[in-house]
DNA sequence: TAAAAATACTCCATAGGTATTTTAT
DNA sequence: ATAAAATACCTATGGAGTATTTTTA
């Protein structure tokens, strides 16, 4: 079962017609019909009625849809989320200091630049060295 | 982007070493190092820190990890769910009788029917006839 | 008979395999 | 020196295209 399969079946559950379907998808209607029905095969359950005159969902179909969006849609909120990590827009810092200008300058400028960032909390850490590894992932 | 992709992703993020993982996913090395790059190139976001000697997930990979596992389980619940539907298990009846037998023979032998079944609902239905098309789905 | 899905075939992109090289400890 | 990931190359499966046939309203 692959994700493109997916796609495909949710076009035509909700075109009906895999003409149209085919073309939403940007492929020929015959490899569209071919990858439907093989998901069919895969999962031993017939998820659309079809006639040369009308296609309608099988009570499965209907329920694989609403499961298959659903799913579709989270594993698209999760690449999102990651791509905005890594563009440094979400995530964690992690700042430490020690030394006289952990009282005075730094602290200073550690709360001018929380004022510019959007969401995000900082949180004091006990002890002389905040963590080690990866924390900070400012970009420059 | 796949979903064998994102299973080879899971497997190595899981024994953090692509040798292991890829017996796990029942292919070789090479193709599964080169399809989690791919997924990577996908993404644009790195997933892992390699070295020869240690693997290890980024802050973006293992936010990754954990939402595509959801993922991947939904759609697997997704898929029993249809499955169970398609053999029977699973799904709504809907029983329509009208005429004398409605007030005798016909209730009686509902209500001995529902005794054997293990989830579902009965619900009175106003009218001639409960509903056209596909209700009734119990096999022979 | 006309519109739409299925079937038959062809082609090529790519998933996966094997052999080898690179790298870090 | 060694274990492990990356690279290079090859093969073959199967995804997608075109042409055609089948079906039903």
């Amino acid at each position: 079962m692959e994700i493109r399969q997916l796609r495909y079946f949710v076009a035509v559950a909700e075109e009906l017609h895999f003409g149209r379907a085919a073309t939403r998808c940007h492929i020929a209607q015959p490899p569209l019909s071919q990858q439907v029905r093989r998901l069919e095969e895969e999962l031993g359950v017939k998820l659309l009625e079809r006639t040369s005159r009308r296609v309608a969902l099988t009570p499965e179909g209907a329920v694989f849809l609403r499961e298959v969006r659903d799913t579709l849609d989270r594993l698209g909120q999760a690449v999102d989320r990651v791509q905005s990590m890594a563009r440094g827009e979400e995530g964690t810092l992690r700042v430490g200091f020690f030394g006289p200008s952990a009282l005075s300058s730094l602290p200073r400028a550690f709360r001018r630049f929380l004022g510019q960032v959007h969401h995000g909390a900082a949180v004091p850490v006990a002890g002389r060295q905040a963590r080690r590894g990866r924390g900070s992932r400012l970009r420059p």
